[in-house]
DNA sequence: TCCTCGATGAAAGAGCCTCTTACATCGCAG
DNA sequence: CTGCGATGTAAGAGGCTCTTTCATCGAGGA
């Protein structure tokens, strides 16, 4: 809400918006303070007073991204079936890249310093600690045991995701097939988990 | 070699390899073509008769290190058991990872148009094939199946692997602690493909 | 031997970008 | 109603990519 045409009232949260928008147009390196700016309507110095350089507009995306997912994997209904909801959570977290893979890059980028921002990693960490608690009775009590094997499930399927998003599983997955990569693969590791 | 004071003599090679360099210093955004030029000591517009642009040379690292990759899994022996032998695949693939954490990034960047560098999607699937070869004889004779369990072996190694250079498993695996990770996800894995 | 030609280099410039510095304008608290 | 902090603009320094034009080289034919 513009409270005068000289302030703009919210041009951090309009840059944010603008800032998704266009990572999702033309990914994290085709976007530009300048043109954000441009969108929004204000100089190009204006962003420079909400957000400390580039990094730290796309770090924002990626933290907001973060907490969505982490969202979208906390809705997994469990079906009582624990390796069933493996899967189901598993394929939640590849259905999330596939929605917007330029952002889903932009959570992973490299390019982002995690010193300068280490929200990222707490997002990480979070994410961590989810999938701890949903795989707690399929691992059993051993504490050690379950960071592992979350890190293991959470490997598996951002490990689908990422060969998704960067196309290298064409020759595999019919259209409208991605899920059964995910499926197949995260069903015979909680199968394997037993024996 | 140089041929004279004028002519580089073999500019393209040692493009090349300073790309390469400055990648594995700066990460694919700090790579300019300009720094290049300046590290070999030729004009800026001297690599743009090499390549088409920034992104051919980065393209060309790429396919590099994917020819390297290539090796490095077939380089693998064969322990007898098949279990065995998927694990230290995908071991092998994550301390490829690990070795240049930069250049893994290149090999996956969302930033290259692989319309524009087909050759990495044909990279991708040397790859796969590498792996099918791999599988066979734990998977059996299904050639679809063969297919798809190569895509999930790849999955998990991948996502280890991407994880683990994007720091984000830090807190799961003490120092030289990784392969615990890899090996543990696709031990379960292969167990279970029998279960 | 000389000369021409194609390949490969340099020089210079257009246009874009990030980020900084200095200044203008606003709303609000006292 | 006044002064101050927050938030905007203007202008510019310096860097980058890529293009266009020109210079220089090596090699093969006359």
């Amino acid at each position: 809400m513009p409270k005068s045409a000289y302030h703009h009232g919210d041009l951090r949260s309009a840059l944010l918006e603008v800032t998704a928008q266009l990572v999702r147009e033309k990914g994290a390196r085709g976007f530009s303070v300048s043109e954000a700016a441009r969108r929004v309507g204000v100089s190009i110095a204006a962003p420079y007073r909400h957000f400390d350089d580039r990094e730290a507009m796309l770090a924002a995306v990626a933290t907001r991204g973060f907490t969505e997912l982490q969202e979208t994997l906390d809705g997994v209904a469990d079906p009582g079936d624990q390796v069933v909801r493996a899967v189901a959570i598993a394929e939640a977290y590849v259905g999330f890249a596939l929605a917007d893979t330029a952002r889903f890059e932009v959570m992973f980028a490299a390019s982002i310093d995690k010193d300068r921002h280490p929200e990222l990693l707490e997002c990480a960490g979070r994410v961590q600690s989810g999938l701890q608690d949903a795989l707690r009775e399929l691992v059993g009590d051993d504490p050690a045991g379950v960071v592992r094997r979350a890190a293991e499930l959470w490997s598996i399927a951002h490990g689908v995701a990422a060969l998704l998003v960067e196309d290298r599983l064409a020759h595999v997955v019919g259209p409208a097939g991605e899920d059964t990569v995910v499926a197949g693969a995260v069903r015979a590791w909680a199968t394997g988990l037993a024996g």
